[in-house]
RNA sequence: GCGGGUGUAGCUCAAUGGUAGAGUUCCAGCCUUCCAAGCUGGCCGUGAGGGUUCGAUUCCCUUCACCCGCUCCA
């Protein structure tokens, strides 16, 4: 499947209610969107979607929710304070901007090899922000530029509460802000985004088996989201091009409509994290090269209680972005279907646990009370099922109805039709998105169908 | 942040230094017998600020946002 045009789909996210601007009426934010009453349906689906899979779907695998604002010291010593910078320098004669510190020959521009640089400037990705009523220069902390520092921070906590026994992982959904020199790409590069982490813990030795482990199951869990084999590719990172916790990485990228891109990174982050956050990381032994930590108070450190061995546990992070997430299944739901009579048809092919709408009931006839009402009566019955959100569809005709479902990706239409108050037992029409069949069911059928229909993949 | 481009109705697109228009969507009414039907009426707009001018959506400046390129690594 080819790449859909990104304004087909900026434009379908407007005008439906999935996407707008932050703020549009004031002129936007740079790098922030707000999502609409279709788009907080789709996220909140997409981000249950997960959650199931490796919360509630597993035994290995607690929940949290840690704050989004952070003392600095848990940025200081997860080594964002400093590596969370970039030195920017711009050529003077050919108006490029490089990384400083990536230069192929220090002090020369790569692009047209003039020596005729700036000064490096540094450009901090962390959003500071100012904690308390007094505004003084120690009041600050920082807006979480990642969820990851906050399930490391409650490593012991959760140890203690849940007696949980390596491997085992933490999940967690949750905001992250980054001063993204350019936002773009619409909901791709955005400076406020979601994720959804796993920091999973293995005894050292381990980690290379469980970072394949986790290469494929993250694979297999987009697949179950809808993103085609070919549109999803890996890309294994070169030792040169590590983030500073890392040990190896693995990049789940996606064919978006503005490039092959990343949808998710799974790293190996060795001890880095729990080693720089714990106290007497010499004394236990930590590998990887960290700072000592004077502020923490806990000892981050596992012992195996059979073989009595103390160690700090290695972690692998599957690390997704929801908004992008999001971003690739409308590309890959996207599809246009010419008609017979020439019209365009737009629809959604979304799976049927992450469409915004469940099921539109539909009178076929609005100006009929009869009809109105039994549709209604319906309406009430599917929506007990509990399986979201069942909407009555009054707008237009039962075209025009069904052609609107069809672009925001409603699985299933039930139409109430005369043949519904006429016959005993009474029936409806069920209408299926992708093929625009339909089928004739007794009401109390189609609540069985309905049901097993969005019954959880 | 730098270079280049773009901003007119929810969407697609017109027009003009002199009252901003169409299609579609949306809303209301009439109608209705399964895939964007018809009729009537209605809501909504020159991204924001300033300048030139008798008069600016149009010309100039500033700003904001978006798109493309450079750096981004969810």
């Amino acid at each position: 499947m080819v790449a859909k045009n990104m304004n087909d789909l900026v434009s379908l996210c407007k005008r439906r209610g999935f996407v707008f601007p932050s703020g549009e009426i004031y002129g936007g934010l740079k790098g922030t969107y707000d999502y609409g009453p279709l788009g907080v349906e789709l996220k909140n689906n997409l981000k249950r979607a997960w959650w199931k899979a490796f919360v509630f779907d597993r035994d290995d695998i607690e929940g949290l929710d840690s704050a989004v604002l952070s003392n600095k010291l848990v940025f200081k010593h997860s080594g964002h304070e400093t590596t969370f910078t970039d030195p920017l320098v711009d050529c003077k004669n050919c108006k490029q901007r490089m990384r400083a510190d990536k230069l192929k020959q220090a002090g020369v521009c790569d692009f047209c090899g003039s020596t005729d640089l700036t000064e490096p400037r540094d450009f901090n990705l962390m959003m500071k922000v100012n904690i308390g009523p007094v505004v003084d220069e120690n009041s600050y902390g920082y807006l979480r530029p990642e969820t990851a520092q906050g399930i490391f921070v409650n490593f012991k906590n959760v140890l203690d509460s849940t007696a949980k026994k390596v491997p085992f992982g933490i999940a967690q959904i949750g905001k992250s802000f980054r001063n993204e020199i350019t936002p773009g790409n619409f909901i791709f590069r955005v400076r406020e985004f979601e994720q959804m982490e796993v920091e999973f813990f293995v005894k050292p030795g381990e980690d290379e088996k469980w970072h394949e482990y986790w290469i494929a199951e993250r694979r297999k869990w987009w697949l179950k989201q809808g993103l085609s084999e070919e549109n999803l590719k890996f890309e294994v990172h070169d030792k040169s091009d590590l983030a500073h916790y890392a040990k190896a990485c693995t990049d789940i990228v996606y064919q978006f409509p503005h490039g092959l891109e990343e949808l998710e990174g799974i790293a190996n982050r060795t001890d880095f994290d729990l080693g720089s956050h714990t106290k007497d990381a010499e004394g236990l032994g930590v590998k990887a090269k960290v700072l000592e930590n004077k502020d923490s108070s806990a000892k981050l450190s596992y012992t195996d209680p059979f073989t009595k061995e103390t160690y700090v546990p290695y972690v692998i992070e599957p690390s997704a972005g929801v908004d992008r997430g999001m971003l690739a299944i409308l590309n890959e739901a996207y599809t246009e279907e010419k008609l017979e009579n020439g019209d365009t048809r737009i629809l959604l092919k979304l799976k049927p646990h992450l469409a915004p709408v469940k099921v539109a009931v539909l009178p076929l006839a609005k100006n009929n009370e009869q009809l109105m009402e039994k549709a209604k009566d319906i309406q009430q019955k599917i929506k007990m099922l509990g399986i979201g959100k069942v909407v009555l569809e009054t707008s237009g005709n039962v075209g025009k109805a069904y052609r609107k479902h069809d672009e925001i990706g409603t699985p299933l239409c039930i139409t109430v039709d005369f043949e519904t108050l006429e016959k005993e037992p009474e029936t409806v029409t069920i209408r299926d998105r992708d093929t625009m069949s339909q089928i004739r069911l007794p009401v109390s059928e189609v609540l069985n169908y309905i049901s097993n229909f969005f019954k959880y993949i």
